[in-house]
DNA sequence: CGACTTTGACCGGCGC
DNA sequence: GCGCCGGTCAAAGTCG
């Protein structure tokens, strides 16, 4: 019967505050986290306490409706009454339904039966009308909730606009037209996020993180929509003509989904950002979870490395294009620079990465500051630096803006070991055959706050030892930045490692850890289990895909997770910013 | 035989 | 206008 899912959601609402982990699984097998992490997302300005972490969870739309009709039917208790919703309508239904073996069983006269089946047919009928004035109900009210997002989309687009352009006039107005003028920046975090810009981006990329994504059963924060696994109206389509597109791609990692998000783009012509990520890899290329193929092969100038071309070939029409090229100082340093949306859905082993890139892109298009205005701004407001790496899901500590690019370029440096002397380095990362040299000069990202599951810690940048010339503000690790350094490492480590599954569920093992309400001490059951689990994989080899399908078969309860980490994040950041 | 890689040619942007 | 350079195309070659 078509009324049952909707049982179930209710049902699901009537249990929440029992089971918030089942809450959750519900919610996402019914596909309504969408809708929950969307009231989230707007209701998060009203009220920025801690209450919200509650809200990400629970707030529904269809919650309030629903509970509506539950006050509704024990205020009235008339069952005549054609209630606004649905859930009193399907109690018609059933209770006509259920009348049929009572109407049917009693009966000993065959003379009855006919009139019994005059009486079905007539309760059948009723049920049918009342279940298609209770359809238009849903659908009238479904109409209203879908324009109520509509408008807070809106309005928090246009706040973003606003804030945008409030930096680009204030700033640096005359970077904002000459893009060849930006100069190489490095940005290193040293304050703590507190303008509404990264704010709204944080809670752009919060909603994104919970949209579901339909091809991969929600598994994995769906954030795929976060500009990487829904179709795009404006790059679907559009591979022809590749020097035509790019007046409008762009790197923006906003919900797609509604149609302002193409206005994004239209909005800021020729700003066609690109994410390069620098891992160290002895491998021609690193494994992102897609599919790409070669069609073409440079030698750049400046780098007696050839560069190479690669195009998506997940899809016909994908625009996403990457290079890939060796660093010339080193050359166990794979740079990849990402460009452009996958017009597709995403395995789950390639959201992550996609999750970075795009969100990048978004800071280097949409924050306050981009890569054109951005450098000499942050340069001179060293609390915005930080800010920008804050709105960077997995960003590394030492992103790099670049100019020398024909498009706004923001590095992400991968190839960072921790810093000498942060509390519990020395556990945690213990010693392994991939020795690196260090590179960058005297940057360091934060370690780890926490235990790291081995099939993560293996793919960490090796240990450091204390470095006299350190600066002593790089060794006072903020709260942050250690979550920082989270996101970083768990893009390190899906980076650097073909065992795409076992890295991101040992990632986000990690990330739970960290946004828990105690700093974990070991790793949780989660972890520990994939911990085994990656050990195993380690000597078997086998297909991400594989490798995917039997990570416990419970896609529903690693999204809830990984959307219960995105949040624990959030939630670290909010706190630091307030 | 289809998919993929290789590689030289071509095109457009940009600086001088 | 010219040359440089990054990026792409497409034919030929390779591989499974």
């Amino acid at each position: 019967m078509e009324t049952k899912p909707e049982r179930h959601r209710q049902d699901d609402h009537v249990h929440e505050e029992a089971d918030p982990q089942e809450r959750g699984d519900a919610a996402m097998e019914h596909g309504a986290l969408t809708l929950q992490r969307g009231a989230t997302l707007f209701g998060r300005r009203q009220d920025e306490d801690g209450a919200r972490r509650r809200e990400i969870r629970e707030v529904d739309f269809f919650s309030r409706d629903s509970g509506a009709w539950r006050q509704e039917e024990d205020d009235g208790g008339g069952r005549g009454m054609i209630p606004g919703c649905g859930g009193r309508d399907r109690d018609d239904v059933n209770i006509g339904l259920d009348l049929l073996p009572a109407a049917t069983g009693g009966t000993t006269r065959a003379g009855d039966e006919g009139a019994a089946a005059t009486k079905d047919h007539k309760t059948e009928a009723a049920a049918v009308a009342a279940e298609l004035r209770r359809v238009v109900d849903e659908n009238r009210r479904l109409r209203g909730m879908l324009e109520e997002l509509t408008r807070s989309y809106g309005t928090l687009y246009q706040q973003l606009l606003q804030v945008t352009q409030h930096h680009t006039h204030h700033q640096h107005p005359d970077l904002m037209s000459n893009r060849s003028s930006l100069p190489h920046t490095h940005l290193t975090p040293v304050g703590a996020p507190t303008n509404t810009g990264t704010r709204q981006l944080l809670e752009s990329r919060a909603s994104s993180m919970a949209q579901p994504n339909a091809e991969a059963g929600a598994e994995d924060e769906a954030s795929e929509d976060a500009g990487e696994a829904s179709p795009s109206p404006s790059n679907a389509g559009n591979n022809d003509g590749d020097r035509k597109r790019k007046m409008f791609q762009d790197g923006t990692a906003l919900p797609r989904e509604n149609g302002e998000q193409q206005a994004s783009s239209a909005e800021l012509p020729g700003r066609k950002a690109r994410v390069s990520v620098r891992a160290r890899s002895e491998a021609p290329m690193i494994s992102d979870g897609c599919q790409w193929r070669k069609y073409g092969q440079k030698m750049a100038k400046g780098n007696p490395c050839p560069r190479a071309y690669y195009r998506c070939t997940m899809a016909v029409a994908c625009p996403v294009r990457k290079q890939v090229q060796r660093c010339a100082e080193d050359k166990t340093i794979l740079v990849t620079t990402y460009e452009g949306h996958h017009n597709h859905p995403l395995p789950p082993a390639a959201t992550t990465m996609a999750n970075t890139t795009s969100a990048a892109a978004a800071m280097l298009l949409s924050g306050p500051a981009t890569s054109r205005d951005g450098a000499a701004a942050l340069l001179g407001h060293p609390a915005a630096l930080f800010h920008h790496h804050s709105s960077i899901p997995y960003a590394s500590t030492m992103a790099t803006l670049s100019a020398s690019a024909p498009f706004p370029t923001i590095t992400l440096d991968l190839t960072q070991a921790p810093p000498p002397g942060a509390a519990g380095s020395g556990n945690l990362l213990p010693h392994h055959g991939l020795q690196r040299p260090p590179v960058g000069v005297g940057i360091h990202p934060p370690t780890m706050p926490f235990p790291v599951p081995p099939p993560l810690a293996m793919f960490l940048p090796p240990q450091r030892p204390p470095t006299a010339t350190m600066p002593a503000g790089l060794h006072q690790v903020t709260r942050q930045q250690q979550q920082q350094s989270v996101m970083e490492t768990v893009t390190a480590a899906i980076t650097a490692d073909p065992n795409f599954t076992t890295a991101l569920a040992a990632a986000i093992s990690s990330v739970i850890a960290a946004g828990g309400p105690h700093q974990a001490q070991q790793p949780n059951p989660r972890g520990s289990n994939v911990g085994a689990n990656g050990e195993a994989n380690g000597g078997v080899a086998s297909t991400a895909t594989d490798r995917s399908s039997s990570d416990g078969g419970s896609r529903s309860t690693s999204g809830v997770r990984v959307a219960s980490a995105c949040d624990a994040v959030l939630h670290h950041v909010d706190n630091v910013s307030n």
